[in-house]
DNA sequence: ATTGGCACTCGCGCTCGCCGAGTGCTACCC
DNA sequence: GGGTAGCACTCGGCGAGCGCGAGTGCCAAT
């Protein structure tokens, strides 16, 4: 009994099964696929391949259907890359390249995704922590606030207000922007936050409390693991496949998709698994609500990548081909944001 | 027969059905409202409120169901106001208040209304259009693009990249911000764009194709319909209710939601119907994705109101729960967005 | 190791008949 | 004239029973 058959059998059967939505049984195999061998060798094959529990049968007298594992090996040994046409390329090319803004962008790529892989798709926006600090900007607001607008390398422009205890002084803010900008422009943490303390000290000496209160609030909104942000879009695809791949709703797997914390924890952590792109099937994902979802993604910016994006869908899903969506985005993406 | 008592009995059907999600019959209305009469005088309304279109039977022989048209009566005639728990009303302000930024406020403020009302809550941007400008930020980054970041009094910051075609002078730049400032902050659109084309015409004397490039790009900005941007929250409600109250499936309901254009047409159709709570109910809304649907609105915002934001739901919802939750964020929205 | 044959299993879809909720109608009452 | 009681009727939902067919596992043969 070839091992390699029996792996044939398995890609056979995903394929099929992706394809059609059904259980597959040995004689549609031998039909649909030019194995050289009869239904009644198929079945050993079977039996073997779900004794390695890599398929079952849902019951008695069905035909197989792959089981997590299964799909796993299918991603890991089986599945060959799927590139997309040209067209497709140029399209995404020319679709990002009209964005205005960050905003923009992020909102044109994760619908480009969920069009392109007809699934969910899922865009962190740059994440602050890794980026560098470009410009930051300091807006007297009538007398006693002071807007702060920080704008990093990735295009993110954040602001946050300060109240200020004493009326603005036009020329100390004036200094204390040029100065700001000098010392820490160009900068990323870690070495932005040694820049800021420098600075900090330097102001303690004068006791400006002003000047403080600017850099511990540039400071904290740029480590702040709570201004990751996430964007979803094509829940609708959900919707389609809700009856036939999802058993029960698709309540908890919308759920799990509104609950950012949850999912950036997960991005970051499939970032972690590969620099590349990355695969969570079923319950690898290590949460309820997504135990019957797959999971790609691909880090994208400069440099290792300075955030994730990736595509969630049912269990059974086109796995080559969403993983090329996944990548010709994230590389697209990355282009651009470096340009 | 008491015209009177032919819509108490209306509102006990609505009340009743959105309660249990079943028809309901003659005999149980008798059982669990206090009307003073006998089923079968209630079937002889009945079958008045059916010939006047306000209810219908799902089939001959089961209980009675509103129609769009019978829950519009009930909406406009019948339902009182259900204000809200002084808990819950603290609750909110509570939540709001610790926001940092106009993102997080409208985040907090979108996942509270889902939250309250059980449902999907929509919310709208504060509009630019609509908001006047508080400043304009010029920002050179490297030799030849320059960073225009355009701050609202509502704390919208938008930002823009101009590639420029000569290096940028900085003093140019330090005269332009003044300029722009002094002519352009405090105003909103007409009056916006008015001072804008002054500024705009005298430097075309001076001939600073930067100059006017950078007026254009602002006044741009602020006009253009594509800025308005809503965010969607609580789409797992709709998931909730899906066999129930959607025959067939929540797909054109959470298409609909993620067409921002179709969004915001709808949004902004509400909030010429009503300065307060507006309500659309079923086929009401114009659009076939959410046929089966009502959506509750209100303004919110200082005079008039800047923006939109509301929830939608099953044409069987708690309208005047919906209403008075609608209502209550949007109120304390606005005073946020004010202070 | 592969194959053809064969008995067996079992889920799906269908029909059928019952049950009960709910109605509309008519005759009656105040 | 409006309200009520009684009654025959309708029809959807539900469960039982049944047949079909796909698909299996095993065994004997090559």
């Amino acid at each position: 009994m070839s091992e390699d058959r029996r792996l044939d059998v398995l890609r056979a059967i995903v394929e099929d099964y992706v394809a059609t939505r059904e259980p597959v049984g040995s004689r549609a195999l031998t039909e649909r696929h030019a194995i050289g061998v009869s239904p009644a060798t198929i079945r050993n094959d079977m039996a073997a391949l779900e004794d390695a529990g890599l398929i079952v049968q849902p019951h008695t007298s069905a035909g197989r259907v792959p089981t997590d594992l299964g799909y796993r090996v299918f991603v890991d040994r089986l599945s060959g890359v799927k590139p997309l046409s040209a067209a497709e390329k140029r399209a995404i090319g020319t679709l990002l390249e009209q964005a205005v803004d960050l905003d923009d962008v992020i909102d044109r790529a994760v619908r480009l995704l969920a069009q392109l892989t007809q699934q969910v798709a899922v865009v962190q926006y740059p994440s602050l922590r890794r980026s560098a600090l470009r410009h930051v900007e300091l807006v007297p607001v009538g007398a006693r606030h002071l807007l702060v607008v920080i704008i990093t390398t990735t295009g993110r422009v954040e602001q946050r207000t300060l109240e200020l205890r004493e009326d603005v002084d036009e020329a100390v803010v004036a200094q204390l922007r040029v100065r700001l900008n000098v010392a820490a422009a160009g900068l990323r943490l870690p070495d932005l936050d040694v820049a800021l303390d420098a600075l900090a000290d330097e102001f303690a000496a004068d006791g400006s409390a002003l000047a403080r209160a600017v850099v511990a609030v540039v400071g904290e909104t740029l480590a702040q693991e709570r201004e990751e942000r996430v964007v979803v879009a094509g829940a609708s695809h959900l919707a389609r496949s809700a009856g036939a791949d999802f058993p029960h709703t698709i309540g908890p797997v919308l759920e799990a998709l509104e609950e950012q914390v949850v999912l950036l924890r997960l991005l970051s952590e499939m970032a972690e698994d590969s620099a590349g792109v990355a695969v969570r099937i079923g319950r690898e994902t290590q949460h309820e609500g997504l135990a019957e979802t797959s999971i790609v993604t691909s880090g994208y910016g400069a440099e290792g990548g300075v955030a994730v994006l990736g595509s969630v869908g049912p269990l059974r899903m086109d796995y080559p081909g969403t993983m090329s969506a996944v990548r010709a985005v994230a590389r697209y993406l990355t282009r651009i944001l470096a340009g």
